[in-house]
DNA sequence: CACTTGACCTGTCCGC
DNA sequence: TGCGGACAGGTCAAGT
């Protein structure tokens, strides 16, 4: 589910929330979703205080006092919720408290919450994921560099040095693959899924199915511009919610009302009327312009 | 090695 | 209304 615009606003929101807190109590309700929650590392959680929140690709960092990290990946449904306590009457509410009128979710913890953590200020944060594919873990962050996705993942594509020609360069090592498949390599970009990959390729007027080693530079070009105005349009609306993603405090992101393409299949083009198909390329659903992404090969 | 496909889970939606 | 099947925004492992 998210990618990398939600997850850098969940970032935002926790960094926000968390540093200066301490964990009290963690609790999960599935070994899947924290597998190594046990005591051998939970003396390096409870008792520990947040230093800082950051993103790595789709990947949010925790750091903690105690020289240790929570590392937590969403995938398709995971959620990172801060809740705060409930004011006492007459109390002006808490930044990060639960926001009834906007928030997609209710009560928490629902029947998707995993994992619990307490803080001493009282306030909780639930990490719910319907489909149980995210994880929470901890490790020592001077490890963090080591694992083995870590010494993978490709280059931010928001970063100020990601140029066109490093995004051309590394989409070449795909060459014989599509675009979208290359796209979505997080070895190659790091943080692109189905929804930003199918808006910088019409962007881009790239045909999904078009097979990198076809691609110009000019076409490089173009898509390197659309993929970074795609994405920091997304951070600037707090992400794309379909249906399960919300951000920190529990709120919906709005991109998708200024999405071009995805889940727009049966409704006209904006740049040109013509009306949008939905296939299957790379094995994901794949939103496009038949008219203005003509495929190439 | 490069590339594609299936599996991991649960929930929802669509057609019969 | 009920039921089966397809599908969902991510990543691995296993296959060709």
């Amino acid at each position: 589910m998210p990618e990398l615009p939600e997850v850098e606003t969940v970032k935002r929101g926790l960094q926000r929330l968390l540093p200066g807190l301490t964990v009290t109590y963690v609790s999960d309700d599935n070994p899947k979703s924290f597998p190594n929650a046990d005591a051998d590392v939970s003396q390096f959680l409870v008792g520990a205080s947040v230093v800082e929140v950051t993103r790595r690709a789709k990947v949010l960092l925790i750091e903690l006092s105690s020289k240790y990290s929570l590392i937590i990946h969403l995938k398709m449904t995971g959620q990172l919720v801060y809740r705060a306590p409930a004011a006492p009457d007459g109390a002006p509410v808490q930044f990060g408290a639960g926001h009834p009128s906007d928030s997609l979710i209710g009560e928490l913890p629902d029947r998707s919450t995993r994992v619990i953590f307490d803080f001493d200020n009282d306030a909780h944060m639930y990490f719910n994921d319907q489909r149980k594919f995210g994880w929470v873990r901890l490790i020592p962050t001077a490890e963090i560099p080591q694992i083995d996705f870590f010494k993978k993942v490709g280059p931010e594509p928001l970063a100020e040095d990601f140029t066109w020609q490093i995004m051309r360069d590394g989409l070449q090592r795909r060459k014989n693959a599509n675009i979208k498949a290359a796209l979505l390599d997080q070895s190659v970009i790091a943080g692109v899924g189905n929804i930003y990959a199918d808006e910088s390729l019409w962007g881009a007027k790239i045909h999904p199915t078009t097979l990198v080693r076809n691609l110009k530079d000019a076409d490089f070009k173009h898509l390197h511009k659309a993929l970074r105005d795609v994405l920091q349009l997304s951070i600037d609306k707090g992400g794309s919610t379909d249906h399960t993603y919300v951000d920190a405090e529990g709120k919906r992101g709005s991109y998708l009302g200024f999405a071009n393409v995805f889940r727009r299949e049966g409704q006209p083009c904006n740049r040109c009327g013509t009306i949008i198909e939905k296939t299957r390329v790379a094995g994901r659903g794949t939103h496009t312009c038949p008219y203005c992404q003509r495929p190439a090969n």
